[in-house]
DNA sequence: CCTTATCTATCGGTTATCCGATACTTGGAA
DNA sequence: TTCCAAGTATCGGATAACCGATAGATAAGG
């Protein structure tokens, strides 16, 4: 897997199977701001190509068997190195 | 701030204070390996130019007011992103 | 049909990120 | 004082990550 992006579309797609257009959205509604396709579009093709997500006729994206493993093994890593990430909710409130 | 190195490093020093060699120890238990020098240093040095951090005689680095706010800002950007990183938890865990 | 709008996809280039190799500095032991 | 180990720091280069521009595909409406 390539970077946070391609971790936050397994992540997206784990929730819901959708198009590209739809998980430019999703990925707007996190980060403020749309990836632009060039961006989106290389990462869809890398994690379909490593099997990690499927795409049918009608372009949705779809988590596959493989995704799911892979989804699980980066959220370890990701608690791993955020175990603490609830402190930095409190921190960013006050 | 540069990416997730850095803002992994404001995180840190803001629990204590910390010489470069106890950052790479730190971000070893995290991450699971020291980062090379070539990729700490650089990054304790631009977040010092910034003046996010500052760094006493003793090579002991400390979190500056303004890298207090710049830690605040940047919490609450990764909270917008992975607001359900808890739930991440639960899928890692089963 | 033909046009238009939206979605999908690719390409080249830019910048960010990171590492290995190297060198300097410092403190303590011999 | 001399030597050595550990920590600090820099440099050049490799790779990853990303974007803007562009183009093809598809579907709806005139």
């Amino acid at each position: 897997m390539k970077g946070f992006l391609s971790f936050l579309i397994l992540w997206i797609l784990k929730k819901e199977k959708m198009s590209g257009a739809e998980i430019a959205k999703e990925l707007e509604k996190r980060k403020g701001h749309k990836p632009s396709p060039g961006t989106l579009y290389p990462a869809l093709k890398d994690l379909r190509e490593q099997g990690f997500i499927s795409c049918d006729k009608d372009k949705v994206y779809t988590l596959t068997k493989s995704g799911e493993k892979e989804l699980e093994s980066a959220c370890k890593t990701f608690h791993e190195i955020f175990y603490d990430a609830h402190e930095m909710h409190k921190c960013c409130k006050k």
